[in-house]
DNA sequence: GTGAATGCAAAACCTTTGCAACTGG
DNA sequence: CCAGTTGCAAAGGTTTTGCATTCAC
């Protein structure tokens, strides 16, 4: 039997795929940074310490190759670059509007992310991309001494 | 007592905001184009046969002035160009990935669109942004012939 | 009158593209 | 071997910016 434990760096076999030494890098970067859900440019900058040759275009390249195989999924939020995220799961993402940080939300069990809505009647819905704006835990209690001045 | 029917072109009178032409004719041109929810450029290019001297900075400008009076909001996609919406109740944006329409999607009543996810605990939560896509109505019943063949 | 808004052009930003060289299966 | 991928640089589309001029209040 395979191992899949502590293997941090598992080898891509997606379907007919071909794998090179970039998409390998990429597809690495991004499962290493993905707390932070980094975005192109940032996986480029690690991709380059790791591979110092890999060019920018590649970079752009792997990560759309990767989205479309769904090994991992672009974030958009607003017109700010897109960012990585190689969590699978169904999730929404929480940005915070004060640290910049993004947070992965999760459904609660059996919940389904359509249900509040009214959606189009004979309308199939294939994809929700939910994104939420506020404060992090974090940030909320920060907040005390928040500059209340008008400037 | 004023009357709200028919104007189409109300006058804006929001908060402290110095109302310009330009203001007005950008926002109007929203109000009319409200249900293709266009971009910056189709807004301009409405407003400059209005006004043909406005210039597409100050469509921009108009844009982002009305955006964060509230007057109208943005509506962004993916990496698309953001599009503008004069809808200002909480709403959903459906996109159909045939024909590229845009669908208000409204909430049931007394629902709440965050009910279904496990926000961050102790986060505070200020806008959320939902985007789905599908296939609108009228698309699907179209979808018959739709090549199922492999390629 | 005066600070804020406009118009213009240039720049910024993220992302894509064209193409010759290279490479993984 | 050879279609698919890379690296580079240049181009693309959207949005922002700097600044002199104009305008709404």
């Amino acid at each position: 039997m395979r191992a899949n434990s502590t293997e941090d760096t598992k080898t891509l076999e997606l379907g007919g795929l071909r794998m090179t030494k970039q998409r390998q890098v990429v597809y690495d970067v991004v499962q290493e940074l993905a707390v932070e859900h980094p975005t192109a440019s940032a996986v480029y900058a690690r991709a380059k310490e790791k591979m110092p040759s890999i060019s920018l275009a590649t970079v752009y390249n792997c990560l759309e190759t990767l989205t479309d195989a769904r090994a991992i999924t672009q974030v958009n939020i607003d017109r700010e670059a897109s960012r990585f995220c190689p969590n699978l799961q169904p999730h929404a993402h929480f940005f915070c509007a004060k640290c910049d940080s993004v947070f992965d939300v999760t459904l609660h069990d059996e919940a389904d992310a359509s249900e509040p809505w009214n959606l189009p009647s004979g309308s199939k819905l294939d994809e929700m991309n939910v994104a939420m704006r506020g404060l992090c835990p974090d940030c909320r209690t920060q907040t005390d001494y928040e500059p209340a001045l008008p400037d």
